[in-house]
DNA sequence: GATCAAACCTGATAAAAGTCATCTTTTTCG
DNA sequence: CGAAAAAGATGACTTTTATCAGGTTTGATC
């Protein structure tokens, strides 16, 4: 598939406010700016895989990604989705390692590259900015500590009503009384998510929408009953 | 119970050389140095509570502690076990939030404290010490995903057995063909680290000691043979 | 629009692991 | 030292969840 490149500055593009590039002075978002290659994936295509060695940075322009790592049974388990306005593969980055897992698109995506030179070069002459990323860092951080104690603890039930809730959270799309999340997601995915079984996504899921928690819109997943689900994810003791 | 201090400059700390300081100048090094509060801790005392908000570095320079979440259910998981030369309660810290896990100690403990704003100060003015912490706190960050995948989707045998491996990684303390793991984990507190129950942890272990895979030495674990451990952490194929 | 593949669904079954109850051993502490 | 508490161990039982095997539906492609 060749790659067919598109180009928007930085300063025009739409989700610029909701990333860590928001507030950088003009000379340093000029720069990053002048540096960038923007490309389109068309979906399943991968953007970087487990064991390389990351040239750049991503930065998330439309779309949407899933980040995983497969195990030797070559089961998927997602460590998280990333969306427009994300950044993508800044850890290895960062930590100067390889790749510890693959991204794969998972909606048709539009995804600038910023080499790694332009960014360390931005990063370390701006403190300000990399103040930031370190805060943003320690809060996914959080996040993980937060996903590792519900998979330690949590049965596969309550994590898949998490799991919606978070993703209902980040994707969500506010209706009446109701939220669609606004990601197409395979229940294969959905259960690599959760870490557990398709099929037991699969039950669960019917099981949540017979009780009238969630339904169905065409790939999408509807949030009927927040509360409930919360709930069932065990967020709400009564 | 009454704090106990104690005094040693940061130039002459044993763990320098293991720590994210180890490489300061002498100035930042004696900033911190001039400002830090060093304590004596018993076993079970508590360095930091879950939800309260971060005032500083923790750095230790002796014993060992634990970080963990508590579940509704109160049931502990432990997300790592700080030695000395590590640093303590930086996340929450550097991420602006309250911390979202407490520390215990588990072998009386020496650490010293570094107020926020010293900290902050020598990172502020230090670019070559942020890009350090940011590259450990990454790296950190890519040990934090391998633990979620493997929760997510090994079993309770084979979470034990790497994580048997781990500790001897981190504590092993190497005799003649076998390692003692210098770190007296009670059996809950291991059950709460691999993330299952007590009674399950005890099994497993006597079935390791049984097939010659592991010894008991008081509260100590010794490995006797790693290769076959490695075999039941599913790490080796053959 | 027929064909093939992928995704989705359902039921049966088995394995893994949690829970509960009880008992023994070790540790702690007055 | 001796009592009480904590930690460790074991067995019986139950629940959860994975796995397997067989279906149907949906969607893409020629």
């Amino acid at each position: 598939m060749a790659k067919v490149e598109f180009n928007i500055a930085c300063t025009l593009c739409d989700h610029l406010k909701d990333s860590l590039f928001n507030g950088l002075n003009p000379e340093d978002l000029s720069r990053i700016n002048n540096h960038k290659t923007c490309i389109q994936y068309k979906k399943g295509q991968n953007i970087f895989y487990e064991g390389t060695r990351p040239t750049g940075l991503y930065c998330m322009n439309g779309g949407k990604v899933k980040v995983f790592k497969n195990n030797v049974q070559g089961k998927e388990f997602i460590i998280y989705i990333a969306k427009p306005g994300d950044f993508l593969g800044y850890r290895a980055l960062l930590s100067e390692e390889f790749y510890q897992a693959t991204a794969t698109v998972l909606e048709d995506a539009k995804i600038c590259f910023i080499p790694k030179e332009s960014f360390f070069e931005v990063l370390q002459k701006n403190p300000t900015f990399m103040r930031r990323v370190v805060q943003a860092v320690c809060h996914e951080m959080g996040i993980m500590e937060e996903k590792l104690a519900e998979l330690a603890h949590k049965s596969v039930r309550e994590r898949l009503a998490a799991n919606l809730l978070m993703l209902k959270e980040s994707y969500g799309m506010e209706g009446e009384g109701s939220t669609l999340i606004e990601l197409a997601l395979s229940r294969e995915d959905l259960a690599s998510i959760v870490g557990t079984a398709t099929e037991t996504v699969i039950r669960l899921l019917s099981e949540f929408k017979a009780d009238g928690l969630i339904s169905f819109e065409g790939k999408k997943i509807r949030v009927l009953d927040a509360r409930k689900l919360a709930k069932q994810a065990d967020l709400i003791i009564a």
